[in-house]
DNA sequence: ACAAAAGTGTTGGTACTACACCCATGT
DNA sequence: ACATGGGTGTAGTACCAACACTTTTGT
């Protein structure tokens, strides 16, 4: 118990879910895998810690390696470690979310055939169309992970000011609706919503405006930049 | 990246924070180390993971090694992973913590030099007092995994009935509000709480009363019995 | 002029806070 | 009889949900 014998060694791998908000839809980056196990599915970006690097600095170099991102907001989720995962060898992993605004993907989401996917989970069910209904749909157990994903941000949500980091700098209140509406997966009243949020101080007005086919849209930023 | 090199081996671990409430006093269940590192400092209950088990099962049965517990509450915490966590080897640790009443802590809690020792949490430090104020007091990064069961707990409470777990089957008023004020680590209003919880649905009044130095009081039970 | 999204207040109900006195029992 | 913990209600405030119309712009 006080050494480590080589038996009781152990893979350790980083998977990070990273969502962002487009087309009032709630998005998921998937990857898809090149080799066994699961080859050609799509799965969650991932990889394994190195020896020198903690979970959480495996996951921001996945971030950037699989999906050009750096900087943005990155939080741990859960150990899923359930022996049979990996069918081939005993691997766990460390699972982590990341919240991404449209406005820093680049051209960068292209890289290694990785693309994004609508989520749905109008029902308690967190589902991906695209990759029809049946469950499994994604790699090892990328779907429980999807899952536990969803709705940590759900609640997140709703007591902490994260939706902002699916936002650009500059929104507009309907556009904050929307992710709030993407996220949640039901329909917010309009005038509750902004009033509880201006009340809140978490946003402060800017003098510019969206202008677009209509009515121009009043600017907002958020009080609290992090990062 | 598809094949686990041996150097991409970790060794994986589980330590276990595990609370009661007894005397007013949030308590936390803490081993002395027997091996180098951290010989004779005071420990938080853990092990390696084994080769065919999940970090679920691998901690359930630190619980009932370390502390002859089964079937108690039982949740993953965190996942630590900094790689000088350990100062020989690379390990990382997935953190549980677990809920336990008086009733249940027996003759075991005197195995393998374990004892209680009071978790104190005033003015958002979390200190164990006695072993003196200077950080780090316990072996490995162990006082940041308490620190952070602490903070889980107190926030979970708020808004999931897990108090409960910390209790009897049959418990006073007055003790479940301890038991909130002990984690909380403020006084509560005994009307507003008695009025809020019994309005809540989650406890139901039973025909017995605990017998004492002074006026009896009545039992109550929870009325989701888990496990 | 019209289509489309922006913007704006009130009302009723519910939940939270603060607060002080009488009751039942053992000694 | 008294000391100790058990038990109870109300009033003010803040938050939440439901709800519909006017304004501004581009076309």
């Amino acid at each position: 118990m006080n050494t480590i014998e080589p038996s009781d060694r152990i893979g350790v791998a980083v998977d990070v879910v990273i969502f962002t908000v487009d087309d009032g839809h709630l998005q998921v980056l998937l990857s898809r895998r090149e080799h066994e196990p699961f080859e050609d599915r799509w799965a969650l970006p991932g990889g394994f810690v190195r020896p020198d690097e903690s979970a959480d600095q495996a996951a921001e170099r996945e971030l950037t390696a699989k999906a050009g991102l750096v900087g943005v907001f990155l939080e741990q989720l859960y150990t899923f470690s359930d022996p049979a995962r990996d069918p081939r060898n005993r691997v766990v992993s460390v699972a982590y979310y990341a919240l991404v605004s449209r406005d820093r993907l680049g051209a960068q989401a292209g890289l290694r055939e990785s693309r994004w996917f609508r989520v749905d989970h109008g029902a308690g069910e967190v589902q991906v169309p695209e990759l029809g209904l049946a469950k499994p749909c994604l790699a090892f157990d990328h779907d429980r992970i999807l899952e536990a994903a969803v709705h940590r941000i759900q609640g997140k949500l709703e007591y902490v000011p994260i939706g902002f980091q699916l936002l650009p700098q500059r929104f507009t209140l309907t556009e904050i609706q929307q992710v709030y509406e993407a996220v949640l997966g039901h329909p917010i009243d309009k005038r509750n919503f902004r009033s509880k949020l201006l009340k809140s101080g978490q946003v402060r007005e800017v003098d510019a405006y969206r202008t677009g086919a209509h009515r121009p849209a009043r600017l907002y930023e958020f009080t609290r930049r992090t990062f």
